[in-house]
DNA sequence: CTGAAAGCGCTTACAG
DNA sequence: CTGAAAGCGCTTACAG
């Protein structure tokens, strides 16, 4: 019985120093690096944590030392493939740069507002949007709290908020140029989402590519990002009096979906009989059965950016917003006919 | 320059007490459900915490009342489909319970020791292990520590520890089953790692599954789980003099790379001239370009099962072990010739 | 209903 | 090098 309640209760540092007879301010310096204990004290202090199964409570700690190496991290269902693997990356990344992730889970649209600033009242020294949208008044709130703000592919112009973000515009740019350059004339889009920033980029950054050709979109869908959905609309498109010869679509999941479309649906050959272009270079994407062309958005590259401006901001919090844009990189497979370099 | 310095340092119940002019009992009391005070004392303290942006410090608060609503959640790189489907619902319901997770990174194979110890020095009220292997000695450790563990989707004996699994071996018989049923002379396995904890089971339910019948394995091969891997190994089985009639996958994403290699690089018709069965149920097996006939491995019920035997633990740490089976169930799609029913 | 005080588990000047 | 003491931000009996 005794047994029991002593595992329920967590060894501290006073026991740990009445075992060892000395003084919780030994037992606290064997445990800080740099600080000054003899050697005798240490290997007394060792043994004694050692046998009670001592681990010095670092919430207790955060207290006065005033850091917690906590950083929150809002993220959805990870239902795209490209989250799971950015998100994988991230966390691996924070765990060896010895901070903790406490994770802030979000529905895929909503605004962050309300969970984030729960997850608050544990003293993070930063938070990570990767997902939902985040409005300018809860930026404002956290920069109020004093928690540094990265976002992670969305940007929003406030003080002590940065952001890393694909260059979403250029990559769709180089999506159009490759498709004109390989002499497609009816190029089709297939968009996502309205609301989403890499929609938005996307979409405008494909027409560009088109205009500065003197072309224009031939013909336009709208998904919701998901694989179903690219299924869905590609057959819309290729069901047409006049198919498309190419259709850019703004992620790697719709890109697949109007694979399948084409090739078990309508019967189309892919590349042959129309070029499918799509955009993050999702680890599927290199799979034998799509084999797709993309243009990669880099995850490690990401995930050091976002670290970085989270350890530059800690550390100067008042320096000024910073967007860093990513540039997306052609990823030529077999999903399109593309001229040779 | 004094704004800056305000905003950097955290405001407190302290700091709230002063400008509503009561005591720091009555700020704790106003943000504590059940407690006594009077209207216009909340009013005023709520009042004073909104013009300064005070939220309450969960660490500090954690110290008395004990209870710190943090669960640390093992997760490794989400590579495979199934676990970030698996890793979304578990967040979101943790979440629901006001429960927060803490994440610990561990690389996939690796013992998850050393990493979630470290974890553990923030006074975590349980731990969920979702990745990586755990030795006896870890779980020992953690049960040392007071910290109930909820293993999923892996079971080791130890006191203290609760696990819910797939009940692996059943879904691999209903397979072999289903397939001999059908006619399938020649039935062949894509294995996954041998270590895993999965395929152990679900190779040793596909033997037991065919015995019961007179058979055996036609042929069997061995892959790492990944697409890649299923896609070569069918390779070698499907290009063998004798090729097999039907392939079980030990998951869905080789019976995906299967699928691919019979039909984009064999050039054989599925399921017509050869029948697959994956195992998991992912998201992606209902897409039409695979339309796959698995085993579902119910995540929800697998999430539900997790988070009531560690609430259960929690509330009552000194009950027996118990390890739940959750039962898969065979989803019929177009990748196999199975039986009417 | 309210406040002063003790306490949660740690760290860190301070004095020795 | 070492320990007693104060303090981190909160909560909770206790007394009024």
């Amino acid at each position: 019985m005794l047994e029991r309640r002593r595992a329920r209760r967590r060894v501290t540092s006073e026991d740990v120093a009445s075992q060892a007879g000395v003084s919780r301010s030994a037992v606290s310096r064997t445990f800080t690096p740099g600080a000054s204990v003899s050697q005798e004290t240490r290997d007394r202090v060792l043994r004694a944590a050692k046998e009670l199964g001592y681990r010095r409570n670092a919430l207790a700690r955060s207290l006065t030392t005033n850091s917690t190496d906590l950083i929150a991290v809002v993220m959805g269902y990870l239902s795209s493939q490209y989250e799971p693997y950015f998100f994988g990356r991230l966390t691996a990344r924070l765990q060896r740069m010895h901070k903790r992730a406490l994770l802030v889970h979000v529905d895929d649209s909503d605004e962050v507002g309300v969970p984030l600033l729960e997850a608050l009242s544990y003293p993070v020294e930063g938070a990570i949007v990767a997902a939902g949208s985040i409005s300018p008044e809860t930026a404002e709130e956290c920069m109020r709290l004093g928690i540094p703000l990265v976002l992670s592919g969305r940007a929003i112009e406030a003080d002590g908020v940065d952001a890393v973000c694909c260059d979403n515009f250029r990559g769709a740019q180089l999506a159009a140029e490759a498709l004109v350059n390989a002499k497609h004339k009816r190029i089709a889009y297939i968009g996502g989402k309205a609301t989403i920033q890499a929609e938005v980029e996307r979409s405008a950054g494909v027409r560009d590519g088109l205009a500065a050709h003197g072309l224009s979109l031939f013909a336009e869908e709208r998904g919701d990002f998901s694989f179903e959905s690219g299924y869905r609309t590609a057959l819309t498109l290729l069901r047409a009096d006049q198919p498309p010869d190419a259709i850019f679509c703004c992620n790697d999941a719709m890109a697949m979906g109007a694979m399948d479309a084409a090739r078990h649906t309508v019967g189309l050959a892919v590349p042959d009989d129309v070029s499918i272009i799509g955009f993050d270079d999702i680890p599927m994407a290199a799979w034998p059965g799509f084999n797709l062309t993309t243009l990669r958005n880099p995850v490690d590259e990401a995930v050091d950016n976002i670290l970085d401006l989270l350890q530059r901001r800690i550390e100067r919090p008042n320096l000024p917003p910073v967007i860093r844009r990513i540039r997306p990189v052609m990823v030529r497979r077999g999903s399109a006919k593309l001229a040779q370099l």
